[in-house]
DNA sequence: GCTAAATGTTGAT
DNA sequence: TCAACCTTTAGCT
């Protein structure tokens, strides 16, 4: 479930997973054998998230850096003690005498020097999951357009680590139209905004897991939200909205299928 | 058991 | 605008 949240979730689990010892790095499929023969018995030095990428260094510091871009698909796999036989395609495998991480399916993994990572971090937005991330910065892009703020949302150089699923939630939660120019969305409404999404980042990171909905908002209140109470509108097409009743609508925006409610978020 | 769709991005057409 | 990446899951039959 790859948006900014499970990808500063994996830094994390893997600097402490994988630091200490060298790590021996492999590509059962072969598709990244000399990158991982570049990096193989080196330690783990840091581990970083910026919005969806991951860049995890390797030996003295900035000796290697990886960088893994999960994609729709990619996935990491991790476990203690032996790692299970490798079977289908397993791009990266990283392993210690006590641990293992398996990496599967990812859009990019690559081995990027300094000058990359700069190039790389220049064109991202600030990262609501982020310290250094600087809200203004998208304020700047968005209060200037005339582009709709769903599709700003999305635009990993607008901000970075947002998603479809944040997306829709996020917007439905502020109550505004996804359709509504950049331009059009107050200072007020797009710090609030922000603040909205560092919470709902915090908590994804903290839970694995995307749960947007207030408790008092899910059809069973009482608990840990289940999957099918986690979301305001997203997937939800056809569905009565939570809070006003009215059919949940889809349409597609920029490839992907946006999700609001009509009346909640009226234009 | 099968098919379609999915939390994303890149590069070709 | 579309195919590719390659896996998982939801929703069918």
């Amino acid at each position: 479930m790859p948006e900014g949240h499970t990808i500063h979730r994996a830094a994390r689990h893997l600097r402490e997973l994988l630091s200490g010892p060298p790590v021996h790095a492999t590509s059962p499929q072969g598709r990244f054998a000399t990158g991982a023969a570049s990096i193989d018995g080196l330690e783990l030095t840091s581990s970083e998230a910026v919005g969806k990428h991951l860049l995890l260094g390797f030996g003295e510091p900035r000796e290697r850096l990886l960088h893994v871009h999960l994609g729709l698909y990619g996935k990491w796999q991790t476990g203690h003690g032996e790692p299970p036989e490798p079977k289908g395609a397993l791009r990266l495998r990283l392993q210690t005498p006590e641990a293992w991480a398996d990496l599967r399916g990812p859009t990019a993994c690559e081995i990027y020097d300094p000058e990359q990572r700069r190039l790389l971090v220049a064109r991202l937005g600030p990262d609501p999951l982020r310290r250094d991330a600087d809200p203004e910065r998208a304020w700047a892009r968005i209060s200037r357009t005339t582009t709709s703020i769903g599709a700003l949302l999305m635009d990993q150089s607008t901000l970075a680590g947002v998603g479809n699923v944040y997306r829709a939630e996020v917007l439905f939660r502020a109550r505004i139209d996804p359709l509504r120019p950049g331009k059009a969305v107050t200072r007020d409404e797009w710090l609030a905004m922000w603040a909205d999404l560092v919470t709902l980042l915090r908590a994804g990171v903290r839970a694995g897991r995307i749960v947007t909905t207030l408790p008092e908002h899910r059809a069973r209140r009482s608990g840990r939200a289940r999957q099918e109470d986690a979301h305001y509108v997203y997937r939800r097409t056809g569905l009565p909205c939570r809070i006003c009743g009215t059919p949940v609508l889809t349409a597609p925006l920029l490839a992907r299928n946006l999700y609001w409610c009509a009346v909640c978020q009226a234009a």
